[in-house]
DNA sequence: TGTCACAACTTGTATTGAGAGGTATTGTCC
DNA sequence: GGACAATACCTCTCAATACAAGTTGTGACA
């Protein structure tokens, strides 16, 4: 950390990682951890120089970095802001169903399984770290692009209060900005990607042949605390849907 | 000893051996000696070449052969650093083969289907932005964790000029590390996931039923001016692995 | 209380210099 | 042809220093 509230950290200097780049994941690191909140200022150069010991240029070049990366915005005379977020969802390395349909110009529908509200199972408790028998609420939907279907999404997460849930129309909704609007702060998210072959039931969901090979993703979505906020179980039709990933490299070698 | 911390060490001049291959077994030397530990830094090749009395070019082929071995990473402007053990894969979101098995406490190994030069087919020369009939080697291994197959892994990328391939253990050669070593600055990697019925050949190297479910990634990466460098196609045991995959929200440009 | 000048703060740009790895060319020797 | 050397040039990293330009705070004054 760069101590922004605290104790200077000094970055590596017996490391192959130029130190620009040290200092701008420093930073990142702060955003993320929660320290630095979306449209807020940083100290001022002067300061972070001294923090991190490093020379101005080399912080300026290290700013700048996350500047062309979207990270941060500069005023003038002002100084450094964190940018704001423009996205609900997670900016993806998994790509999402939406943005999927959206690549392949298909129109994404969904027909709602089930909507309600239900006392949680042990196991479902266990995964939300909520009490067995509290309140969760279910969606389990086909998901579907042009009609035909693609997928069957369960998720579930704790019931909200506040919200009038039959009045969403969760065949268009999303869950992202359902929960971020009723004030989850969606940090993080575990997933598990598995081959099966198609069950009965899902089966004629998808009107496949039973046995047939399907994707299988566990997804656990979880809040800037660590707490669990939604949980789901998506499975894909094989022969309809891949899953798309991409990713960067950010650091050669680490120290 | 090239004496880092003291005397300087000449090498023999009328030796058979060469003496960039001296240069590179004496600074192995020194590291297995913990005269240099796992990330510090080296001294700068000015002072290496005339402490061991020979010419940079030879020096650099020391260091170079280091790289390729994966003892050495070089830090263009900051110096060359003795390589760490961890982060020699994408360290990012989609948990490597490697990474899997030490989180399962299982031991990785590989059996060598196929390692060889070939030229390029239409699609190969097309995947990897080459000519048609341009040279290209191929590793196909069978991916084991204690013994048991879990997946085959089909690699290809450019033929490496300088590099004798028939002298690398692909048993235990790691991809990422050869392909950095000899230069390619990999920086990103797309990567998309299909489940599939195994079909017989897959399914005798596995030592699972034909049509039994599987995971199927297809993977491209690319370097940093975004030129692909390498394609797999891995497939894996429906009911011996899943891949795993997590990511975290961080601010993002405004859009 | 409002206005203005000035100082202080803060980012933006440029220059110079040193250290250090990266690439290329040419030539000699075995 | 491989090994090796000498030489030249390029690019990246990093720092110190200086000056320019925009923003904000403060004190003086009407």
């Amino acid at each position: 950390m760069i101590g922004i509230e605290g104790q200077p950290a000094p970055l590596q200097s017996d490391s192959p990682e130029p130190l620009w780049q040290q200092a701008a994941k420093a930073i990142t690191r702060e955003i993320a951890a929660g320290k630095l909140a979306s449209g807020s200022r940083l100290p001022p150069e002067r300061d972070l120089l001294t923090r991190l010991s490093i020379s101005r240029v080399t912080l300026r070049r290290a700013l700048q970095s996350l500047v062309t990366d979207g990270v941060l915005v500069s005023s003038h005379g002002r100084g450094w802001y964190v940018a704001t977020e423009a996205h609900q969802e997670f900016p993806q390395t998994l790509e999402s169903f939406s943005e999927t349909a959206a690549r392949l110009g298909l129109a994404p529908s969904s027909q709602v399984l089930r909507a309600e509200e239900a006392p949680a199972s042990l196991d479902e408790a266990e995964e939300l770290g909520i009490a067995p028998g509290g309140p969760i609420f279910h969606l389990d939907r086909i998901r579907m692009l042009d009609g035909v279907p693609v997928a069957v999404d369960m998720s579930f997460f704790p019931a909200i209060r506040g919200i009038d849930m039959s009045a969403i129309d969760f065949k268009t909704a999303s869950l992202f900005r359902l929960l971020t609007g009723a004030g989850f702060d969606l940090a993080r998210a575990e997933s598990t990607i598995e081959a099966h072959a198609a069950d009965k039931t899902l089966a004629r969901h998808l009107g496949i042949e039973q046995g047939m090979p399907i994707l299988a993703m566990r997804q656990l979505v979880e809040d800037s605390n660590g707490r669990p906020v939604m949980a789901s179980t998506i499975r894909y039709a094989g022969d309809r849907y891949r899953l798309r990933t991409s990713f960067s490299r950010t650091a050669k070698t680490g120290g």
